[in-house]
DNA sequence: GGCGGTGCGTTCGAAATCGAACGCGAAGGC
DNA sequence: GCCTTCGCGTTCGATTTCGAACGCACCGCC
């Protein structure tokens, strides 16, 4: 990613750069260059879907809406992937939100276009199906995960996947959030984060972040990370399979 | 379901009867029918996918292994659905389990045969797009679920959901097996089962559950059951939506 | 330079769940 | 009819997590 940072034209997105060239050509005059602000919602939970985003940079969280309101993240996009899996899956409906929690930019294209160019390309249906799948593991681990798995090794597993999509050792996350990401209380992860810092694998300070040691916050996460990005390296191509987490 | 059980020749499952009759028809040579024995293994954990199963009768679970072992169950098949998603989006491995909890029967196609179906008919592609997405919500609200309701509502959306698929009130269910599916100690759901018992709810003996008051079990559940139900019916159709919990 | 909001550390009692074990009774095989 | 196996009730202490609260330090704002 370092050199494609100098050239605006590059494809910064996974999936978009796992495309063949002629694909990729026809589908790129349709993309349309977005920002993705901090703490936008992309779509609401039970509503409309009406685009597709491919992020360049920045992360999305999939939020599920119990009864009591409160929210549980189920899955995160980032460059690796596309937010509007509906749209993939010939729906225009989500029941989960979408929402930017690391701010970034994406291509946009509208629900109709891009039903066309599923459409005109054999190379996208089979890329996005492929993507529906590993996404759908990564869900699925998710599941297994938040039911088996304590805290800590669950708060490991999720700063990695922040930190794969923040491209630097340092960026924004309260424990605020990582408490609706976990699913638990805020105390719950101030405790494991203190944890994670006294063992000297994170620093952290007013809602910024840092990764200090990477390999040792891959020791204490739980493997669902590791299987989640083998997965996606799997059906997506190493190329293609950027830090899913 | 009841005038269908004297016709053999009647579509019992519900992806099946939801195709067009020529789409139907041209499928049909090629389903096998197979039984579902009770425990058996349809395909393992990170192991090849051969074929497509559409269940006519009895429950198929697919179960995430995680690394010590253990497994959780993230998602459940009967008659509304189908066993083999990785082949409905172009993959031939599955990262779960897929096990049979309650014996029934199924009609079977090849991996290859199935691609050639697929690539046929646009209605069946169409179809098994739109249940990938409702299977993918019930694995979704899984996640959320197992994350943040207690045991006893989460015993009584399982006890629905299989209720659902024994087409009677009386099946086979042991504590032990409901353990594995909720991802909690086996006492844990005794616990909760006694209550459910004690409020006149369920009535069980010797691996045999009955449903006295399916109403009444209802609103003990949490309402992931009655929203992933709803997905179902609006994805693949009122017809199509044969109580897929 | 005061002030309010935010992010975080910390505490506490209560509740849920764990993990392991023991016993009992029914079902089924011999 | 005996015996093994299986399914379940039940207990216990330990651990985790909850849920709510308080206080403090830092930041941005005026």
């Amino acid at each position: 990613m370092a050199h494609s940072d100098h050239n605006p034209s590059a494809v910064r997105n996974g999936l978009l750069a796992a495309l063949p060239p002629e694909d990729l050509a026809r589908l790129r005059p349709r993309l349309q260059p977005v920002e993705l602000p901090f703490d936008k919602t992309l779509f609401p939970a039970d509503g409309a879907v009406e685009a597709v985003l491919f992020p360049e940079s920045g992360m999305v969280s999939l939020l599920a809406t119990l009864d009591d309101g409160e929210q549980v993240e189920v899955g995160v996009v980032g460059r690796e992937g596309l937010v509007g899996l509906p749209l993939v899956l010939g729906d225009d409906r989500s029941l989960v939100e979408a929402k930017v929690q690391q701010e970034g930019t994406a291509l946009r294209i509208g629900a109709a276009a891009f039903r066309d160019e599923m459409e005109a390309s054999a190379a996208l249906r089979g890329l996005l199906k492929r993507y529906a799948l590993a996404f759908h593991a990564q869900v699925t681990l998710t599941a297994a995960c938040n039911t088996r798995h304590p805290i800590e090794q669950r708060l490991a597993r999720w700063l990695l996947i922040a930190h794969d999509r923040a491209g630097a050792d340092e960026f924004p996350m309260t424990h605020e959030f990582l408490s609706v990401m976990l699913g638990v209380r805020r105390p719950g992860v101030s405790l494991a984060a203190g944890v994670l810092q006294k063992a000297g694998l994170v620093r952290y300070a007013r809602g910024r972040m840092e990764v200090t040691d990477r390999p040792g916050l891959e020791a204490s996460s739980c493997e669902c990370y590791h299987v989640a990005r083998r997965e996606f390296a799997r059906l997506l191509g190493a190329g293609a399979a950027q830090k899913p987490g």
